[in-house]
DNA sequence: TAAATTTGTGCAATCGTTCCCGACAACGTT
DNA sequence: AACGTTGTCGGGAACGATTGCACAAATTTA
């Protein structure tokens, strides 16, 4: 079942070699025209489609690449990936999605299933697990191009593009402190994330702006980033029981946002009377919500776009490229409710 | 750069034929112990991984399965996503995801482009735009296998999982009209997709069996789906300019659900006060919505799951499958704040 | 007219792997 | 001693496509 037609199908029913067909279908020049066009026509007539396959084990490339993200159901990435596969199926190349659901374990048998599927460039983001980076370091020394976005990896040299993390935390946490907010907490997930780390020090920057001393204790870590319903509530029931309760927070992450504000519905604390917060989130439904909330919007489907962009180039690349960027796109402050 | 080491390494420095080795490493009876561990040591020192691609070419199949959805930023699909790889990563199968984002065209081109990277079979849920599928029954008809799920097309005979569509549009109207709905009025997206159809049947049951009349007018279309607010604002409003004003909507679709509350909100009408509203929606933060969403929760990651067990019971079948199954799951009824 | 060049085509190798077939020992059996 | 078995292994043909090289025929040039 599931015969397809192959190059020597046509030669055998034209009396030609299987040389000649791949030549006619080419377009190169040595051939004439009489069978070139018979070749085309005949081929047309039965929908000879080439094998990529074939064609993948000899050129020793696939055509496709790799994107390691954590979760596809998160608004944030499924944009990222449509910039991506806007641009990558524009050049022809194919897109393989992984998801790792903020697994260590699960990052590295994906991204070792990829690159045995012979993925000619990888997309990733890591997951809030990772901190040893073993997997992607080895097969970037083989040679393998990678870009990361979003939740990059400085130890290794190559490609970035993120948002303006540090930026976006500074406006957010200075619009609370503008609204009113005098103690300004901080919500994050995995504190070894770059994009943590980036958020944290754009909170700190704000804080120390307004000459508001920066409170460990008002510093709490989901390390699964709002997956877990009771790990956020337990993070937020420890702000609240602080002897100097906060009045802000500002959130780090896009599913601790609305996590967050599951919690604040369910203890009945009240947006803004009791408590104010802000957070990053890319969800197109966050003006249904209730309690609002104040966003920072990451231009995710441009970091896939860029991302991909650079990708490519790597993989098209003549010579090694021994140049790296990091690309850093602009985040959105959208107020609501304060 | 990147040059993977292959069974012609091992068997020029092992002094072997490739047939040895290969014989070695697939671990068959004709081989001497001794030499299977030394060529198994000195594979597994050199870190040798097998080329799928090469596999994929002799094998004449790429251990890899196609799934075709409208959109990723669904919460339904990529919940459906995740059910599809639990099932398939375990037996040792790569997800191929692709996006129509509801465009025939998309569809087609999509179908063609994993079709030739030949893929073993495919997971469809079909377009909303899509009425022709001759681009899926010509490969059907070839004998790649291909499993429906969710939206499908009742013209190609073979596996189909769904939720319990007609019951769960029941319910809901149901629900509706016995909280004290006189005037169920009926929102869905294209008329032709099968999940469409299926609950518009139970809506009108629903009414039936209620003995309140179908009224033609309180059935609006948007064949978007609620991507593009201005169409479902539009539908909305024809509604309310009705002589007769609906109290109730009941709503077909999760993107149609968010983007009705969201007219809901713009146009200030009230839940429960002005409205009732109860539609299909797998969102994850439906708690946190204001105007509230009574919720028809389909069994999305059981679906995805069934669906690629089934599609991996025809790729994997000895003879052709002659018989084929529709498999039924049920919904689940949320209520909320009526 | 013969030699030189161009043009069109086929042969065979290649990519990495598997597997059928044949080779050839070292046995055991008559 | 001759033959059949059994256990190991190598050779080589596939899978589908591309491409350098060779070579014949057609064309141009001397």
């Amino acid at each position: 079942m599931f015969e397809p037609v192959t190059i020597k199908d046509i030669a055998k029913a034209l009396g030609l070699s299987t040389s000649t067909v791949s030549r006619a279908l080419r377009d190169t020049h040595e051939i004439s025209e009489a069978t070139k066009k018979s070749v085309l026509e005949y081929a047309k007539a039965i929908g000879y489609q080439p094998n990529p396959i074939a064609l993948s084990l000899k050129e020793r490339r696939s055509k496709s690449i790799g994107v390691v993200v954590s979760e596809v159901a998160n608004s944030y990435f499924s944009q990222a990936i449509n910039g991506i596969e806007s641009i990558a199926y524009d050049k022809g190349y194919h897109v393989i999605i992984s998801q790792t659901h903020e697994s260590f374990e699960r990052e590295v048998v994906n991204v070792q299933h990829l690159a045995s599927r012979s993925v000619d460039g990888l997309l990733v983001s890591v997951s809030s697990e990772t901190t040893d980076i073993t997997h992607l370091s080895t097969l970037h020394q083989k040679g393998l191009p990678i870009v990361f976005f979003d939740r990059v990896a400085n130890e290794i040299n190559t490609h970035k593009v993120i948002a303006n993390n540090e930026k976006g935390a500074f406006e957010a946490t200075d619009h609370l402190i503008r609204n009113g907010a005098k103690r300004v907490a901080h919500l994050t997930s995995s504190s070894h994330l770059s994009i943590s780390k980036e958020r944290l020090a754009g909170y700190k920057e704000a804080l120390d702006v307004h000459g508001i001393a920066i409170r460990e204790e008002y510093i709490q870590y989901c390390p699964h980033g709002g997956m877990l319903y009771e790990e956020t509530e337990r993070a937020i029931k420890a702000l609240l029981s602080l002897p100097e309760k906060p009045d802000a927070i500002f959130v780090a992450g896009d599913r601790l946002s609305t996590g967050c504000l599951g919690v604040f519905k369910n203890l009945k604390i009240r947006v803004p009377e009791d408590m104010r917060i802000a957070g990053f989130s890319n969800s197109d439904v966050l003006d249904l919500f209730n309690p609002s909330l104040t966003s920072i919007r990451q231009p995710a489907f441009e970091i896939g776009q860029k991302a991909t962009q650079m990708l490519l180039q790597l993989i098209e690349a003549k010579y090694p490229v021994e140049e790296f960027e990091k690309i850093v796109l602009e985040t959105d402050l959208f107020v609501r409710n304060h």
